[in-house]
DNA sequence: CTAGGGTTAG
């Protein structure tokens, strides 16, 4: 009965049984297994009958080859077992030691020399991951000179595919002549690997090219953002005659991408129709989507997608894009849903697509979700979600976030350590950022600008300053960080120390840069500084960008040359919202009520929408002209634009309604404020109760500011100032009293003058000019000449 | 033994 069945099957097997086959998405698995039983057996049978000698050559090619079969079923099976299910292992797990055997008979055998059995041995090791067996078979091909320039090849690649690139080098430059295969591997390890210079060396060295080797200079290229070196080598490609395949248009449509050469990526994309790449492959397919994404045609990569027969993963995560892009996240978030499977780069895509556009609560709340559908998180979403995490300074969650990484593995990866030191530092642990700075095994620049970033944010630019000098190397954003941290920190002198110490250094600023110079010159009344600066940006080519015009718009303003800042102002050829508020601003803080009111009509007329920012300048500008009326009209303008005001609006308010004498309605909106910790407004209705000797108030607010201004110097001085002008000594001498016991001091002044390009601060409350001993007594020289 | 290069996110 049995062998019946057995007979039969062969012959003619059942129509299930074919299309089982026909779909198997293991067709090599099926095809190792099937022929293996036969040769085996008689291999064994061969073993059985005594030691397989080869005394003719006929009978010695013979063996040899049978070796090399049975060793390729080997590998082949050991290569199924590495892909196939657990379950379907076992019977291929024991051909290794088979292997072995073979090994050892066709060293006793003479055959192990054969080049072909040779390569087998090395490629058998190989597939059971047996490194050394691997490397002592190699070894003995290279000692009897039966080293194929295929197992060199394939020697190098097992180097790099363990990660091994010093070895995989030294094997290389011995190698008695190097193949386009191995120069391809080089190349293209090198290039992930950053080291562009070597792999520069290499493509250039190579005598001959392939698709495989000029695809995969282009895509080394392309990964560290070379990409006009990119279109270069493909330039060289088709000057060399060598046709262009599909992976390599995969790759040229990157390129372009990246060199925003969209024109040379049609013509390409053309090539790729004509050639019928498009229509065979799914990558071609996948990457013109994201070509007419980039272009701004979301409509065109549509189509792409609507028009593919078979879409995958990359496809949907692709389309998914499309709709991030055009602003629809919702619209992507059913694309998400609607996937007939995700992978993390789907939800990494949204959730970091969330993150850039501020929407950082529901970056988190996504990447929860990933992990509820069963995604591992990869560097990116890590970075994404870090990002997240440190600016709604959720400290809990990022903390839980690093933990996790950790455990993965992934902690140490530099995109993922930038954004836990950003974390830790945006959460006030500067410390936590420290450590993870310090334990990193290999750093790079952004590593050390942003650990730099961290401290300046936190206000110790000490520390910051000192991380900058210990740098092994500055870019552009190196400076920018420690100047910008200047700025921020109201350093503005530092700021331009820095900012001058750049220029020394032969690095070009770039808009960033000037965003944070002008800013110091402006708050510096630097205009000799401020039109310097103004001149680099001219000689760079960037004085029309819109940050920079906005810049030095207020630079102008806030130096008091009215005229430049105007002028700057209408030469801008496009104007934001923020440019408009600057100027608004630079005319309020000038004294031009009236025009500052004027331009924010015409900044309504030009259909500009105006932020809470633009309101605060205008509302300055009433408080300043004495607008009372047109203060509340505005005030309740803003509320009817949907913006709520925040305490600096109310302190105009209370502001403007006090100096006007309206101290009754200035108190009641005080007591409306939302947030009932603004001391200043406090101090403002108090000041303005002092010009109206309205008492009564003053009390009140006086009460108010002394429960608020624990730490607020400045209302301790009005306080007093109050006192003191009503004729109440002993209450102005109880307030001095009160300063001095909690160790406040009244903000001492600080001045400065500009030398040569030099500046010298001089502050009231301590000498420290190195030269103040000088100073003096030349001071004391003039005031003596003077009185004489 | 016929290798070596690829698609989406950051």
């Amino acid at each position: 009965m049995r062998a019946a069945v057995r007979t039969k099957r062969p012959r003619r097997p059942p129509p299930a049984a074919t299309a089982q086959l026909a779909s198997s998405s293991r067709p090599k698995l099926e095809k190792a297994q099937v022929p293996l039983t036969l040769p085996l057996k008689s291999f064994k049978f061969r073993l059985a009958n005594g030691p397989p000698l080869a005394p003719t050559p006929k009978a010695f090619k013979s063996y040899a080859e049978t070796c090399a079969t049975l060793l390729r079923l080997c590998r082949a099976a050991a290569t199924a077992t590495s892909h196939a299910a657990p379950a379907s292992s076992s019977p291929s797990s024991d051909r290794l030691p088979l292997a072995l055997s073979l090994h050892a008979h066709a060293v006793r055998s003479g055959v192990a020399a054969d080049r072909s059995v040779a390569s087998h041995l090395l490629t058998t090791y190989a597939a059971f991951a047996r490194a050394a067996e691997r490397d002592r078979a190699f070894g003995d091909c290279v000692a009897a000179d039966a080293a194929s320039p295929f197992a060199y090849d394939f020697m190098v690649s097992e180097h790099v595919k363990a990660g091994d690139i010093a070895s995989a080098r030294r094997l290389f430059d011995g190698m008695p002549d190097r193949t386009v295969v191995s120069y391809t591997t080089m190349v293209d390890a090198l290039m992930k690997r950053g080291r562009v210079a070597e792999a520069v060396e290499l493509y250039e060295q190579c005598p001959s090219g392939s698709v495989a080797f000029f695809t995969a200079t282009i895509s080394g290229f392309v990964r560290n953002e070379l990409h006009h070196n990119a279109l270069g080598v493909f330039r060289k490609m088709l000057s060399c005659r060598v046709r262009p395949n599909g992976i390599t248009i995969v790759c040229m449509i990157k390129a372009c991408v990246g060199a925003g050469e969209f024109g040379l990526a049609l013509s390409i994309v053309g090539l790729a129709i004509k050639s019928n790449f498009f229509e065979s492959s799914i990558e071609v397919q996948n990457s013109l989507i994201t070509l007419y994404l980039r272009m701004g045609d979301a409509a065109a990569a549509r189509k792409v997608f609507d028009e593919m027969d078979v879409k995958d993963v990359v496809s949907w995560t692709a389309l998914l894009d499309v709709y991030s892009e055009s602003g629809d996240l919702d619209g992507a978030r059913r694309v998400l849903d609607a996937m007939p499977e995700r992978n993390e780069v789907s939800w990494g895509t949204l959730i970091a697509r969330h993150e850039q556009r501020g929407n950082a609560a529901e970056a988190v709340k996504l990447y929860s979700q990933m992990l509820a559908d069963g995604c591992r998180p990869n560097i990116s979403c890590f970075s994404s979600v870090l990002s997240a995490c440190a600016s709604l300074e959720d400290l809990r969650g990022g903390a839980r976030i690093h933990a996790r990484s950790l455990k993965m593995g992934s902690s140490t990866n530099v995109f993922v350590s930038c954004s836990l030191i950003d974390m830790y530092c945006k959460c006030n642990k500067c410390g936590d950022a420290q450590t993870i700075f310090d334990t990193l095994p290999q750093k790079n620049i952004v590593c050390w600008n942003s650990l730099v970033s961290g401290y300046s944010y936190n206000g110790k630019m000490v520390e910051a300053m000192y991380l900058f000098k210990k740098m092994p190397a500055r870019n552009l954003a190196s400076w920018n960080t420690i100047i910008s941290g200047y700025a921020q920190n109201r350093q503005f002198v530092d700021a331009l120390k820095s900012f001058n110490a750049m220029l020394a250094s032969g690095q070009v600023p770039g808009e960033i840069t000037f965003s944070s110079v002008l800013l110091a010159c402006a708050n510096l009344c630097s205009l000799v500084t401020g039109k310097m600066a103004h001149a680099k940006t001219i000689k760079l080519g960037i004085e029309e960008s819109i940050f920079i015009g906005t810049a030095l718009s207020d630079m102008y303003a806030k130096s008091g040359d009215l005229q430049s800042s105007k002028r700057m102002f209408y030469q801008m050829p496009e104007r934001n919202d923020v440019t408009w508020t600057a100027m608004i601003q630079g005319l309020a803080e000038n004294g031009f009520a009236e025009e500052s009111i004027l331009l924010f009509e015409d900044m309504m007329a030009t259909g500009m929408t105006p932020n809470e920012h633009t309101f605060l300048a205008l509302l300055f500008a009433c408080s300043h002209g004495g607008l009372v009326e047109q203060a509340i009209h505005y005030f309740d303008k803003m509320q009817a634009l949907g913006i709520s005001p925040k305490e600096k609006h109310y302190t105009c308010m209370v502001d403007v309604l006090a100096r006007a004498g309206r101290l009754a309605e200035a108190e009641a909106l005080l007591m409306k404020t939302p947030s009932k910790s603004e001391a200043n407004s406090w101090a403002a209705l108090l000041s303005a109760c002092n010009t109206y000797r309205n008492e009564e108030i003053a009390e009140r607010a006086a009460k108010r500011l002394h429960e608020l201004a624990k730490d607020n110097t400045a209302g301790y001085v009005l306080l007093s100032n109050m006192y003191a002008s009503c004729g109440r000594w002993k209450d102005a001498a109880r307030i001095r009293v009160l300063m001095k016991g909690t160790t406040l001091k009244k903000d001492g002044g600080c001045s400065w003058v500009q030398v040569r390009g030099q500046y010298h601060a001089f502050f009231s409350w301590e000498a420290k000019h190195p030269l103040s001993m000088e100073i003096d007594e030349i001071l004391d020289l003039l005031m003596w000449e003077s009185s004489l």
